[in-house]
RNA sequence: CGGGGUGUAGCCUAGUGGCUAAGGCGCCUGCUUUGGGAGCAGGAGAUCGGAGGUUCAAGUCCUCUCACCCCGACCA
């Protein structure tokens, strides 16, 4: 490609909102662009470096029985109300009606039309197992997208469903895509972990999310590192110390002035830990008749802990929680900043483990300025207990015992054991060897293809640029000329393209300045700079980006010295593979 | 959905209610220049996000509205 002929513009400054470095310079290099809140243009080079991520992950699907297709983006409303997610997703899911007034919806991922495809397709056990998958776009309508293509509302999102006769089928499958995420994230350039993770919207029990580490992340990972335990912090666990002794009377205490905790433990001169907490949430549920209500939940949680919201709202079985009003807390017999479970009315009562199996906790005594010394659950109040506490550096692995610690990361990848949910819902069955019809049992998997390549400009860049591994940079090779007459840069530029190799000729009548600055900030991998002063030595300079260490190359040898740099970067990529845990 | 912020040319910005809306980058034309974002001269490009209103006079003040960004809620 002719850099004077190139479609997109580099840019000086960065456009206003660019927060982090990887999204400015993908903006600045004209990667892509915004078109709305969480809407994005891939420009030639943005989608160049797209498909060459998408021809890796169709390399590695292919190598464990993928068979690529596509499915619809609008879908007909009719399977997302046969399984439900027509009504338990809110307004992420987007809906219209078509010209007669059928329901529609846009997908936001593709459990429901693969298992109506597979349901006409799938007969007989001996068709089993199956994998699809496609790289298609996604419509999720998300509150906020933000920070560049990290949150986006339209993205390309490779998806891949599994079907088997059974479990163990489909967990064998499940491996191969554990085993071939770590491939395609390797060949990518990106170094991730998987984590245990909360399986969310989807449905199902086992899933884990693949991370890329980074302090712009938006979720927290929980790991040891002595062990190698990690997990969302929304699923993360961790080893709770209970401090049981003999039950002792409830004894109401004036505590003026002591709304919090930390207050309350100063004023009493106690430990966080001999108090229950009491956070108050109204969750959304909905009853057998698909109606929506409202109920408030009372989470109870030994002082020296916090909730975790995730848990407690799978806990409670609700569709969405949101802090509870004042007078919605006084209108079940409670009092904020000083609530408790003794004595509550008409709402639903968790309680974690760390308060159950702790005895003579000071909890609030629904009363302003007095507290209740010696609770005991079981006692003086009940509820569901559950773990809904939220783990943070410093506790102990459950493993191992060892101290936890947290970081931010991006998830760039997931998969889901999905078991028979959607099969159900959708009757999509096999008949066993008996003859016996039965649910197929599914997985699905899922990579985001534009927040992994925003994740790889955030891995690689530096202070002039992006420095994309070979194996997705859009050209492999940056050929700056800084001649003004001359035949020789448009006879090289020719000679490595006959040798197949992908090049971006730089043949504008720029100066060296802006051909240079340019070049850096776009990134390709090798440069080669021809100019006067190299032919005077019937040479060209070429360098690699990541060190910018020029050497001189007789210009005949030019294209065998690229391509070597090319297959040592391109190995070096695959090297690390084994490394891959 | 709550809180905060910003909308002036392709990008970044300036602009006490008062003359024809200003500058930098980029763009076009010509000349010069060519190993690190060149120089000179000339030029194009803005219904100041939109709609109402106040005023002799609105980019500037008021009301409404739209869009985008950030924090939170939420989420892959």
């Amino acid at each position: 490609m002719r850099m004077s002929q190139l479609f997109s513009r580099t840019l000086r400054q960065a456009p206003a909102g660019a927060e982090s470095r990887g999204y400015e310079y993908l903006l600045r290099a004209g990667f892509i662009k915004q078109l709305g809140a969480g809407i994005f243009s891939n420009l030639p080079l943005g989608f160049r470096s797209l498909k060459k991520i998408e021809d890796i992950i169709r390399d590695e699907m292919e190598r464990i029985g993928g068979q690529e297709l596509t499915m619809p983006v609008v879908n007909p409303a009719e399977i997302w109300k046969e399984t439900g997610r027509y009504y338990t997703i809110d307004k992420e899911l987007s809906r219209f009606k078509d010209r007669v007034g059928r329901d529609m919806v846009l997908a936001m991922t593709h459990e429901e039309s693969v298992t109506a495809v597979a349901a006409g397709a799938i007969d007989s056990y001996r068709q089993l197992p199956q994998l699809v998958y496609q790289i298609q776009t996604k419509w999720r309508d998300d509150p906020r997208p933000r920070a560049g293509l990290i949150r986006v509302r339209e993205f390309t999102m490779k998806d891949s469903y599994s079907f088997d006769a059974d479990h163990e089928g489909m967990v064998k499958q499940y491996e191969a895509h554990y085993d071939s995420y770590f491939r395609i994230f390797g060949r990518c350039g990106l170094s991730v972990i998987a984590v245990g993770s909360d399986s969310g919207m989807m449905g199902g029990k086992v899933a884990h999310e693949y991370m890329y580490l980074t302090s712009i992340g938006e979720d927290t990972i929980i790991l040891c590192d002595k062990c190698g335990y990690t997990a969302n912090r929304q699923v993360a666990e961790f080893a709770k110390e209970y401090y049981s002794e003999d039950m002792l009377e409830m004894q109401e205490v004036e505590t003026p002035d002591t709304p919090t905790i930390q207050a309350l433990a100063d004023f009493l001169d106690i430990p966080k830990r001999k108090t229950a907490k009491a956070v108050f949430v109204m969750g959304t549920f909905t009853d057998e008749h698909l109606q929506e209500y409202q109920k408030l939940i009372i989470a109870v949680i030994r002082g020296d802990l916090e909730i975790e919201e995730a848990k407690l709202q799978k806990a409670a079985g609700a569709k969405e929680l949101r802090g509870a009003g004042d007078e919605e807390i006084r209108s079940c017999s409670m009092e904020p900043g000083y609530g408790s479970p003794v004595g509550s009315k008409n709402c639903l009562v968790i309680v974690d483990d760390s308060a159950a199996e702790s005895s003579n906790l000071t909890a609030g005594a629904n009363k302003p300025g007095y507290h209740i010394m010696n609770t005991n659950y079981g006692r003086d109040y009940t509820g569901i207990t559950a773990d809904i506490a939220s783990a943070v550096d410093g506790e102990a692995c459950t493993v191992c015992g060892m101290p936890l610690r947290s970081s931010r990361g991006i998830e760039v990848g997931n998969i889901f054991q999905l078991g028979t949910k959607y099969s159900e819902a959708l009757d999509c069955s096999y008949q066993d060897i008996q003859g016996k019809r039965k649910p197929v049992v599914m997985g699905s998997y899922g990579i985001g293809v534009g927040r992994l390549l925003a994740c790889l400009a955030e891995e690689y860049h530096d202070e002039k640029g992006l420095i994309l591994p070979i194996s997705v940079a859009p050209y492999q090779v940056h050929l700056v000329s800084l001649m003004k007459s001359g035949e020789e840069p448009q006879q090289l530029y020719e000679k490595l393209l006959d040798a197949g190799i992908e090049v971006l000729y730089d043949d504008r009548k720029d100066s060296p300045g802006v051909k240079f600055t340019d070049a850096e900030l776009l990134g390709l991998p090798v440069q080669i700079t021809i100019g006067k002063r190299t032919l005077e030595q019937g040479a060209v300079e070429v360098s690699l980006r990541r060190d910018g260490e020029k050497e001189l190359v007789p210009l005949e040898q030019v294209t065998r010295r690229v391509q070597e740099l090319i297959d040592m970067l391109s190995q070096e990529l695959l090297d690390s593979l084994s490394e891959a845990p």
